[in-house]
DNA sequence: ACTCGATGTGAAGGAGGCTTTACATGGAAA
DNA sequence: TTTCCATGTAAAGCCTCCTTCACATCGAGT
């Protein structure tokens, strides 16, 4: 599932690491999560969603929703 | 994690076994999530909320907004 | 050349999501 | 009572999420 996780983030001028300790999960997690490697548990989508004011739906894109380019 | 998809199912007159074919899943896996056993994973969070035309945070509260009752 | 911060990734292990099979209970209907 | 549908739950197995530890690469700065 994409996500615009890495954007959010380099607005906001965080590292990785930054970002983890934010959501207290390990910087791998938050790596993992913007390469692609793994989607986010829901709890954790929230976390995630809540720390940038934003609703789910506007940090993750639905599978059913990706453009094919 | 709570979650309104009990109430959801009931207001379209679904039995577990309709929403779980509707959702491309087992009964036993909407029994356990609108039971409370286990929170779904992010793209089935999607799925739900796309079948019922509502935002995740529509279906899903957020364990940090959880009245204490 | 050296260091240092940031990022990517691998391996191993624990917890949780999801499956199939199977059984139990309860309510409605006849 | 018997039947039938809906629901709850257990067990075993597989895959995913998330962890820690570890190592590699790259760019910036000195």
């Amino acid at each position: 599932m994409n996500n615009r996780l890495r954007v959010l983030r380099a607005e906001r001028g965080w590292s990785q690491q930054d970002l983890a300790e934010r959501l207290e999960v390990s910087r791998q997690s938050v790596n993992a999560i913007e390469t692609g490697r793994y989607d986010p548990s829901l709890p954790l989508a929230f976390r995630i969603a809540e720390l940038f004011g934003l609703a789910i739906e506007d940090v993750f894109v639905s599978p059913s929703k990706e453009s094919a380019s």
